[in-house]
DNA sequence: TATTTCAGCGTACATATGTACGCACAACTG
DNA sequence: CAGTTGTGCGTACATATGTACGCTGAAATA
């Protein structure tokens, strides 16, 4: 079993991304980051940084790239489960806190920096949270009209939840564990308000 | 009219926090913005910052602490006038955004920081939005209660109201002024939403 | 008026950062 | 097997950072 150049490649790589997501889990939020850091914890040189990516911001969007499938993948598998006959918004809203839970620094930094300036790198950010977005509106208008339910205005109720599970998964990554199961609840209240009042208002167009 | 010392001090003050503000309404995030940068943008010796402040994170609680007051006394004005006839959400959602626009470095930051890590800066930051939403929940409530109207989980929605706004907000910035009014029509149907939720499930539970 | 206080400055230093450059040696290619 | 490729390394440098220290001059105080 001889070790290919591009599995090293690979390897090394890995380790640059592990390192930096460790920092980040860590708290330190992602551009106090220094190229140096994260080369010396992964073992590297850190000109040999360059052999990798040719930026930090190369690095971070590899990251968000990594992350931004598994999550996307894991919320379409929720919704079939949810076919099965579980609740939608419990099972939802428990995956997506376990997996921020499981990946407090990338999920936190994918966060703010859909929050920051223009670039590259909020782009990448910025596309994941519309994606999801978009592929729950989907959702939430198909099964409206399975159910025969009016919906009203789809895209902007599923930004809304997007938007609520996000700050408030991430508000609950520094609290004690024993208030966290308090705010798996409180999410899960605050989205079926949100879906009640879309069908309430989807009535009230018919009108 | 001769300058006394603490006019002069107050004043130099204003320049840091002024430097720092515009530095951040340039996109920069503020743990990447240096003593020295700022000590050069307000126009004195680097080490004279710390006459001034202890720290960069003092600089930046003053910063919080400066425009906090500013945005809840905001917020509470807005409430009389609705009061007076007006929409209560339409207003919350323009004057709220308004502020936004005009103040997007410091809005930016605060609600970054809300969600880094644990600090004495993020505590501020959180201490700010859950005044704003306690404030919020307690209108709401009243009003249902003026209205003869149930209103469930007032804190709830309020939470929702305040974390939806805020990041939709901050996400408008970064959009071309003319799809702006279309940001804030959407923004006025989410809280809709929330609200006509709360209510609807208000009833439920009565049951 | 004589004395004290203190905002602001310049110098200095240890440390951190990004990155250019060229070497070495193991993996690959023909 | 001979030649090429490319990952990783060490050195080097210009630049940036936080901050200690001691001085100055003007405002404050007595």
């Amino acid at each position: 079993m001889k070790v290919t150049r591009k599995q090293q490649k690979e390897e090394t790589r890995q380790k640059l991304m592990d390192a930096a997501t460790a920092e980040l889990a860590s708290g330190r939020s992602f551009d106090t980051l220094s190229l140096r850091e994260v080369a010396k914890l992964a073992g590297i040189a850190p000109t040999s940084f360059y052999r990798h990516f040719h930026d930090m911001e190369g690095l971070g969007l590899a990251l968000i790239e990594e992350h931004g499938a598994g999550l996307l993948t894991l919320m379409h598998r929720v919704r079939e489960q949810a076919s099965e006959g579980h609740s939608l918004i419990r099972t939802s809203v428990v995956t997506l806190f376990d997996y921020i839970f499981s990946n407090q620094g990338v999920s936190r930094m994918i966060l703010q920096e859909s929050l920051a300036r223009e670039s590259a790198f909020r782009k990448a950010a910025k596309k994941l949270f519309v994606t999801l977005s978009v592929d729950l509106a989907d959702f939430l208008a198909w099964d409206a009209q399975q159910r025969g339910v009016p919906f009203s205005h789809p895209q902007l109720a599923a930004n809304a939840a997007v938007a609520i599970l996000f700050t408030a998964g991430i508000a609950l990554l520094d609290t004690p564990a024993e208030e966290r199961d308090q705010g798996i609840e409180d999410a899960i209240v605050q989205l079926r308000m949100i879906m009640r009042g879309a069908e309430a208002m989807g009535k009230a167009d018919l009108a």
